[in-house]
RNA sequence: GCCAGCGUAGCUCAAUCGGCAGAGCAGCUGAUUUGUAAUCAGCAGGUUAUCGGUUCAAGUCCGAUCGCUGGCUCCA
């Protein structure tokens, strides 16, 4: 007998030595409708299983998160059935289902252009209405290394040969089978809502010395309405495509005469910037930072004793030969910040010390990965440096990751969620000095309470790290912050202070950035706000609209005195007419619409309209101001 | 860097089989005197990314370079 466990909660006893089938046969019939597959001892398994003896078996509805993951993974053998029908040579790879949908490796005769995903869309609709059931058959080894081998199948047979002696699965639909581990829907008619969205070249095992195959992308969803709402969200995203909005806000461009990844900050972006950059030094200087300034070069001898020459040089531009001396273009601020620490004997009264600087760092990228502000070759990193006593280290950490989500918080992100990555197998420094850094983060992540996620051996090779990502208006997640130890630059610069035994001890040395980059942060700002800033970041706060020339001098006095308020206003007194200018306001994302004509110009006051309200109506100048400087102080 | 797709006016896009490069918006000039999301007219705007090739003829076909897009590898 085993034990079946019913989604309201209930249980009830049943026969084993039947199929997942037979059990649910006798279940509500619109209960049975949903029943995808099962769990049986916690594992999923096809509903064609053959249940054993003493099992908690409960059942996987297409609503559970599960089912999804096995729908997606069912469209991809699917699809890959379908490509075998159409090209027979084809060799299959690897299909997973991923996060926002599933893909299907294949090694094909031809490169596909893209109108062949209908082709293929076609073919696996003809699969679906055959309606073949996903049959699991087991085969030993070595038959299954010989099955593979005689298909030609040798990506396949590569899995193979690398896993546990034993039997391996197979499935089976109508003329296709594949390695796999299963489980998957009942048959192909479960797959209703589908879309192959892109194709994409992929490296065999991700290994870029291996072979290139052609990797088709979809994504699959129980019904159509949630195939539509995912399109929805894509149209949604483009909507917000900071490269979109930077050119139609005139924030930043880039210029293909100055060359890819390098951005140009238009006066609006730049105010924006300026407006970020502000606060910024504000709340270090607030929170027991100083700032420092450090050159954008320096001699190749700095980086070989950093080390970046050994472990960073093929992210690094060439050097230049000045006086037969080579410098290079700073990857990093770290170097320089440790030249200020050496720049005098340290004393272990005087730290820790905690010095930022917006430093415009430059690394070699790829050309393939650029893309937009999100990742390019020239950007400023909100950077600092912490230099701390091993008794001073853990608070450090702790104040370091509160200073942070406070900075963010301060921009409108709300959710977080951290990554604590610790000691990777190739790594220097002292095993105590891991341990201790190691657990100073962990400690300071559970003191905020917020999610965490530990990324075993994730960390640099110099030290441990947290890495801290914010989720933005769409719920996409970006990494920004990241605070990480170092053990290997005090190490080589020798780094140390005099402490309280006249002893020579090492400082830790953390790094850390908030923000990330500014024009990486700048990109995810424009996107979570669709280009809609805050009055506090907004380029324009306000746009004075007289209604006819006869009300420009009026408008000019507003203007002055909004400006004179510390307001960023503007004029626009074209001639056009009042709607015209109330359009093209509003479609550039100004907050405050401020309109006069006569009745305002003899009354000293001003007809409000905001971006977000519409026609608030006529409101005297003071009480504008009032709400205006509150909105920029609350930073709503 | 690799795979695939792409590059026409500031922007969005046309241009049939290789046969005179075109429109809307933006810009400029003029008219209009305007009250909460587009007033009208005229003008100008191009070495079709760049360089080379095939051809009587190239935006269109071929090659190289630069750049962009989606992935892979890598990452703030």
């Amino acid at each position: 007998m085993l034990k079946l466990w019913l989604p309201d909660g209930s249980s009830r006893t049943a026969e084993s030595g039947i199929s997942g089938k037979e059990l649910i046969a006798g279940l509500d019939p619109s209960l049975k409708k949903e029943v995808i597959c099962l769990k049986v001892d916690g594992e999923l398994k096809d509903l064609s299983t053959l249940l054993p003896a003493d099992a908690e078996v409960s059942l996987v509805r297409r609503s559970d998160p599960e089912a999804i993951e096995v729908l997606r993974h069912s469209a991809a053998h699917i699809m890959a059935q379908a490509v075998k029908r159409l090209f027979p040579e084809a060799k299959l790879a690897i299909g997973p289902a991923i996060e926002n949908g599933f893909y299907y490796d294949f090694d094909l005769p031809r490169p596909l252009p893209p109108e062949d995903l209908a082709v293929i869309e076609e073919e696996m609709k003809r699969i679906i209405k055959e309606d073949y059931p996903f049959i699991r058959q087991l085969v030993p080894k070595e038959e299954a290394l010989a099955r593979l081998r005689a298909a030609g199948e040798k990506f396949k047979e590569e899995l193979v040969s690398e896993l546990e002696d034993g039997e391996i699965s197979f499935y089976q639909q109508g003329e296709f089978t594949d390695l796999c581990r299963g489980p998957h829907l009942p048959s192909t008619r479960y797959l209703q809502a589908f879309k192959l969205t892109s194709i994409a070249g992929a490296y065999w095992r991700g290994d870029s010395s291996r072979e290139m195959l052609q990797r088709i992308y979809g994504t699959a969803f129980f019904s159509r309405e949630e195939l539509d709402a995912y399109f929805k969200l894509l149209e949604e995203a483009a909507r917000r495509d900071h490269r979109k909005l930077g050119r139609e806000l005139d924030l930043f461009s880039t210029d293909d005469q100055i060359g890819a990844g390098l951005i140009l900050w238009h006066p609006k972006g730049g105010r924006v910037r300026q407006v970020i950059e502000d606060f910024w030094r504000d709340e270090h200087r607030k929170n027991g930072y100083e700032l420092v300034f450090t050159p954008h070069l320096g001699r190749s001898q700095l980086w070989e004793t950093s080390g970046h020459l050994g472990f960073y040089r093929e992210n690094m531009y060439s050097g230049m030969e000045v006086e037969g001396q080579e410098y290079l273009i700073k990857p990093m601020n770290c170097p320089f910040h440790i030249a200020i620490y050496k720049s005098r004997s340290r004393s272990y009264r005087e730290l820790p010390f905690r010095w930022a600087e917006l430093g415009t760092v430059y690394r070699y990228e790829r050309s393939g990965v650029l893309h937009g502000l999100l990742r390019v070759r020239g950007f400023t990193q909100d950077d600092a440096h912490i230099f701390c006593r091993p008794d001073q280290m853990p608070e450090e950490i702790d104040r370091v990751l509160a200073f942070c989500l406070k900075i963010l918080r301060a921009f409108g992100f709300k959710e977080f969620k951290l990554y604590l990555a610790t000691r990777p197998e190739k790594s220097v420094g002292a095993e105590e000095r891991w341990a201790a850094a190691t657990e100073a983060l962990r400690t300071a992540i559970e003191k905020t309470g917020l999610p965490y996620e530990v990324d075993e051996g994730g960390g640099a090779f110099y030290g441990p790290k947290i890495d801290l990502k914010i989720k933005d208006a769409l719920g996409r997640e970006w990494q920004c912050s990241t605070i990480q130890f170092d053990f290997n630059e005090p190490e080589r610069f020798e780094l140390t202070y005099k402490g309280a035994d006249s002893q020579d001890h090492q400082p830790y040395m953390i790094h850390r950035a908030l923000l990330g980059s500014l024009e990486r942060f700048f990109g995810i700002l424009v996107e979570n706000y669709e280009g809609a800033f805050p009055l506090w970041l907004a380029p324009v706060q306000a746009v004075v609209l007289p209604v006819l020339p006869a009300n420009l001098e009026y408008a000019g006095e507003l203007y002055d005195w909004l400006r004179a308020s510390g307001i960023r206003a503007e004029l626009d007194s074209r001639n056009e007419k009042i709607g015209y200018r109330i359009r093209e306001a509003q479609m550039q994302k100004v907050p405050y619409m401020l309109v006069v004509g006569s009745k305002e110009a003899e009354s000293g006051q001003v007809a409000v309209r905001t971006r977000k309200e519409g026609d608030l109506g006529v409101w005297s100048r003071e009480e504008l101001l009032a709400r205006m400087e509150k909105e920029i102080a609350e930073k709503s």
